[in-house]
DNA sequence: AGAGTCTCTTTATGGTGTAAAGTGATGCCT
DNA sequence: AGGCATCACTTTACACCATAAAGAGACTCT
């Protein structure tokens, strides 16, 4: 379930994303509007943090304000458009400053935590599609403030595109993965293990020359860390790969300085 | 839209995607069946190559074969299950050995512009979840053929699930933002530059201090290519920064094995 | 008082996956 | 040969979805 930015009305889409209330027509005939896009926008992240992306559906956000799917309508064009507001409100809880004090590997890696732990509060965000961005407020700051980062190594804006690249992608990807285990198990009421468990041995049956086929998949399971303090069985592996691949990133970055340095 | 692996009978899924076509009885009553799992999948993953995920509806599959939907039943057992083996039938497309003799960095990048064709000849792959993987004969030996080209690296399974995870969101991430420009400019008959074109303007407008809140952002602008021989602009952008990007992992990768080398 | 305008509801349309029941053809058994 | 169980496949039905269109009622202006 992909979401699509609206593809309506540029202009109502913008005016809307940047808080452009319209006139100041107070005196308006017709019956004083009970709900305001606010508390449409922050009743469907409701809706969507607790239900995903799946469960966010325009009658279960007119139920949780006690109106009807169609009320929602006079407040926002279509549902792309609820899903692009609802995204760029979010990204109103990351920090826009960063302490770069501790030089830029700390901060990077402090933003990607900080980064990844918001995907995982707000999983659906991982659902909106990033080719056509929301062109919000909070979409415009958060990517100055991660641009500000990067700045401290002196890259050009080249470098600097590709190396974002490598490290959004990374951190949605390891954030989606996460999620989407989570997801799995509430929709099925399964967890990973029990899920594993049931197919590992089925998996020993149906190809039982595996070891010998996948040498290479076999001997990348091992040396695989236990469960941490309260984690679940498989993200801690997860948890584990962010932490080497974020390091693996980091000296790529700092390799791609040293040589514009000598360049 | 995310799809999630098949949440029924384990067995059943796993006999499915390893071809155990069951008991010989070939003597059974009723009438022969006219279609079979592999026409199926076939003709599904024509509606998805030309359709996207959101056009997959087992009405259309069937449509395809001039059946119902609920003649897909007797053969699959959900939807789910279907898109699993779509899955692991299209990863067979990908190569399954490289020459490894220019060295493991030209081969990685040989590798990840394979996986990248893949993903946008068959844009539906990103769609489907990671998170429980689908467990099928060519899953596993699209990943024996990274882990291969990686073990070239020396380093140590913690240190390749690290680099694996890196290289491979990477790709899927870059991967969705163009599958997804292309399948938004399809969806709404919009190109990226008249989409631009049409809100770059209001943003200007709604935003008029946009220079001065995001002068990063702004910088981070600066210097992009142009549209390459029969690229579409946007893409031409991506590439580069599918470039940069690699190439940075791969010093990172490099950087990796001088620590591992040393320590 | 009447008209116009606004919020919100009701109804309707065409889509989805799939459960349940029905149809008709086929091959085995008596 | 007749009966019947078994199969492929269709029909119908249900609970959802986004949203178009029209209607109901409240409010402020003239």
């Amino acid at each position: 379930m992909v979401v699509y930015a609206g593809q309506g009305d540029a202009r109502r889409s913008m005016d809307l994303m940047w808080g452009h209330r319209g006139q100041d027509s107070r005196t308006a005939p017709g019956p004083k509007p009970a709900l305001s896009v606010e508390a449409i926008v922050h009743a469907a992240i409701g809706v969507a943090d607790d239900d995903g992306m799946g469960g966010l559906s325009m009658r279960a956000v007119g139920q949780r304000l006690g109106r009807t799917a169609m009320a929602l309508y006079t407040y926002v064009p279509t549902k792309g458009d609820l899903v692009d507001l609802m995204y760029d409100r979010v990204l109103g809880e990351l920090p826009t400053h960063y302490d770069v004090g501790f030089g830029w590997r700390g901060t990077v890696t402090s933003w990607a935590e900080d980064r990844l732990e918001f995907h995982l509060r707000h999983p659906w965000t991982l659902q909106v599609s990033q080719a056509r961005p929301v062109l919000g407020p909070n979409e415009f700051a958060a990517l100055e403030t991660v641009a500000e980062i990067l700045h401290r190594t002196d890259l050009g804006p080249r470098q600097l595109r590709g190396i974002l690249g490598v490290v959004l992608h990374f951190v949605r990807g390891q954030a989606q993965t996460i999620a989407e285990a989570r997801e799995a198990a509430m929709a099925t009421g399964v967890s990973d293990e029990e899920w594993w468990y049931a197919r590992s041995p089925l998996l020993a049956e149906v190809a039982p020359d595996f070891a010998r086929r996948f040498p290479m998949a076999v001997r990348m399971e091992e040396e695989k860390p236990g469960p941490g303090e309260g984690e679940v069985y498989m993200e801690s592996a997860i948890s584990e790969s962010f932490a080497v691949g974020l390091e693996v990133i980091l000296d790529g970055i700092d390799a791609t300085i040293a040589k514009a340095g000598r360049g």
